[in-house]
DNA sequence: TTATTATACTGTGCGTCACACATTAATATC
DNA sequence: GATATTAATGTGTGACGCACAGTATAATAA
């Protein structure tokens, strides 16, 4: 890979890379296990690493916006997580701040080069 | 300070940081120092510190997307700095992502939990 | 004379992502 | 029956980048 795809490649993780909690705790309003979590975001086109998740699973949970729980009486043994109250408030207020922003990078990009500046 | 309110903070802090590279380059179409870069930035309702900017402008001009000049003809020295041909393609790369990720956080989100899972 | 605004910069700490790795077992393939 | 792939969950380490708290200077405003 040559320096500038690397360049790129680095620059989309950190975009990326503010959304992922979101996208995490819109996935759980129902109740998702890891590896459903990763497909689940795959099939949105949103990648995310199995080292990146898990721990940012437990680090949601530690922080009291998941609770999570084992399920043994599937053909495997899965740790099923949710959004508790506190989760889903903060998916609310994530949620209108990603709206928020989204207006202002919106207006941003669209705008003529010509009206910025002065 | 509470402590939920300095974790969503925290939550929020992580959702902005994405779009903070992407913004900057989207102003930088047009030459602008450190400190119009910040209140241009507020105007759009995006908070960057300075302690953020200065480092993140040295980075991008150091990986090559922007080229940068003191302008001392004025009022006070300013260090103006603006897209080079790489930047330009980089901002049109990195805007074409957003828009990707903002289709699929819009469906995540809006999306009803019932038809989530499964 | 003092406070505020304008302007640029640095150093350190902390949080978090990515990558590589480890582990187990159910399927699918040969 | 042996081998590969998929399902599933984790850990440890490195590197990167933001935020915060500073430093510094000078032009304005009070």
């Amino acid at each position: 890979m040559t320096d500038q795809k690397l360049l790129f490649e680095n620059l989309v993780s950190e975009l990326r890379r503010g959304s992922l909690i979101l996208s995490v705790l819109a996935l759980l309003r129902q109740p998702q296990y890891g590896y459903s979590l990763i497909s689940g975001l795959e099939a949105f086109g949103i990648a995310i690493e199995a080292g990146t998740l898990y721990p940012l699973l437990r680090r949601l949970e530690k922080q009291g916006l998941l609770s999570s729980e084992w399920a043994i009486d599937q053909v495997r043994p899965r740790r099923y997580y949710v959004l508790n109250e506190l989760g889903k408030q903060t998916l609310t207020h994530l949620s209108d701040e990603w709206q928020r922003m989204n207006k202002a990078m919106d207006q941003l990009i669209q705008a003529p080069s010509s009206e910025q500046g002065g």
